[in-house]
DNA sequence: CCAATTTCAGGCGTACTGAGATCC
DNA sequence: CGGATCTCAGTACGCCTGAAATTG
């Protein structure tokens, strides 16, 4: 993307824009190869660190919306991916657990981002990488 | 957001979606309360700073598709900010320019706009910021 | 005939809001 | 009662595709 204007390229924001749309265009790619979306893998990864919890907890851990929790967790569920069950000790939550396939899919999704991860940060040396992802991480507070 | 899970929150390009998101929120946020959207500062910053050009050049320069360039313009046309008129020496072509009031216009916006850099950009130093754009721009090749 | 430009209709994915039902 | 949880319907935005019409 060498034709971006002047006036835009001289934003922070739009260059963050335009990296940042780079890396979800990879990410989507990896992804979707696999028959899954962003908020799937999230919801999975979020699982796959966390343990059973309750889809509020879920939806804070994973950056969902807890509308979008919802209908996330059953497209996964509706794919054997993971268990919803209502919980004993508080009727208005359900718990959600990783079932053994969302565990063994998790693992194969992962590769794919590390691939994509790779693949993001190519232009850069592992030190820039370094500090990089230590300056994103430091912006926001 | 420091209840990010450890999974998520080890991928850069996590990282770099938050971070986008971010300041998405915060420009989109800046450019709604002059009652614009994102694609809408684009067209104007990019015609800003190119002068007059025809809708696939424009399109290109601000990173829209060819489609919404269209509606668009529409859209600042009809508020008076853009004019739209076809290229006599190529009848294919609408030529696209700003308008005295569209050139204000985009003088008050990139001040809105260059406020929420600065709120994006806060947590980190002045010789972070330059770092941080560098690496930035390295990251699409 | 082929290529470029514009326009239209529409889909997908992410993010969010409001309202209602259920339960603590 | 207030407050939390979940579900549903609907919206907004950015990004993209396909097809058609016009012109070079």
């Amino acid at each position: 993307m060498d034709d971006v204007t002047p006036r835009l390229a001289a934003l922070p924001t739009w260059l963050l824009g335009q990296a940042d749309a780079r890396a979800h265009r990879i990410l989507v790619e990896a992804l979707s190869e696999h028959g899954f979306r962003g908020y799937h893998y999230r919801v999975l990864a979020t699982l796959g660190d966390g343990g059973p919890v309750s889809q509020s907890v879920l939806g804070r851990g994973a950056g969902l919306d807890r509308s979008d929790v919802a209908t996330t967790v059953d497209d996964l569920q509706a794919r054997g991916l993971v268990a919803r069950t209502p919980d004993p000790s508080d009727r208005r939550r359900n718990v959600v657990a990783l079932t053994p396939p969302g565990r063994r899919l998790l693992g194969r999704l992962d590769t794919a981002v590390a691939q994509a991860q790779d693949a993001v940060l190519a232009p850069l040396t592992p030190a820039e990488r370094t500090r990089f992802v230590a300056l994103l991480a430091r912006l926001h507070p």
